[in-house]
DNA sequence: CTTCCGATTTAGAATTATTCTAAATCGGCC
DNA sequence: GGCCGATTTAGAATAATTCTAAATCGGAAG
């Protein structure tokens, strides 16, 4: 844990909506935190590493990030754009409704999907 | 339905092995159709729009084009890079399994996996 | 058959997220 | 304080994709 990537952990907490590399780089800046775009990159890749934060990818955006360290999906509301987390109903194993091939092994999945919420009243 | 189309089209069908854009372009020069790369990009493009194909993306690696028009996710066996179409099982919604807010509205849904195939015996 | 027109194709330039490079800097340890 | 491997950094490089503007196509209308 060096100092930028603390930095770069502490600005994901604080903001926990799924910015991306260059959004992390523009919050650093603007606390006067003088960091490199490049070690932005080299940050998240650490952290993304050892598993504290998980790098998100809707079609080929630019990558998002995220600090939920437990199983979930992303959901993506078109109409605002916001990305929510969405957890798994209890004991489910989303594996289970696929005709994975007999002793396939899964060791990464992302699903995301993309919809719409009704309005906030 | 115009000859470039058609043309990329045929060569999605002949090899159903999710192709990226470039391997597309590749096959049909070695097939003497003089196409442009950017074509093949728009004709992927039309033919996706009108839900002929699909496209598939694994992290951020160049976009993969599937001609598979059932609903279905993506397995990648990390051993050999092959891409496997994984239906649903009968009568499963993968949202039954998600705490999705209520009154969310699926537009779409990527899956992919990642994972290892017992060798072939 | 010719003309016209919108859509498509094309080559090449441009864009952009990300990675690479090589030098500078850091932090811990002797 | 001096050394060393790891990290940071600025800037260049990469690569998938998109854009641009001109050329071409193919069908409809005359």
């Amino acid at each position: 844990m060096t100092k930028q990537r603390r930095e770069v952990y502490t600005v994901l907490m604080k903001n926990r909506d799924h910015p991306t590399a260059n959004d992390v780089f523009r919050r650093l800046q603007r606390e006067m935190s003088a960091i490199s775009l490049a070690t932005v990159y080299n940050c998240l890749d650490a952290l993304a590493e050892h598993g504290l934060i998980n790098q998100v990818n809707f079609d080929r955006e630019p990558s998002r990030f995220c600090v939920n360290p437990a199983p979930h999906v992303h959901f993506r509301d078109a109409r605002t754009g916001v990305i929510h987390d969405i957890n798994f109903k209890e004991g489910c194993q989303i594996t289970d409704l696929l005709e994975l091939p007999d002793g396939a092994e899964v060791s990464e999945l992302e699903l995301t999907i993309s919809g719409d919420l009704p309005a906030q009243t």
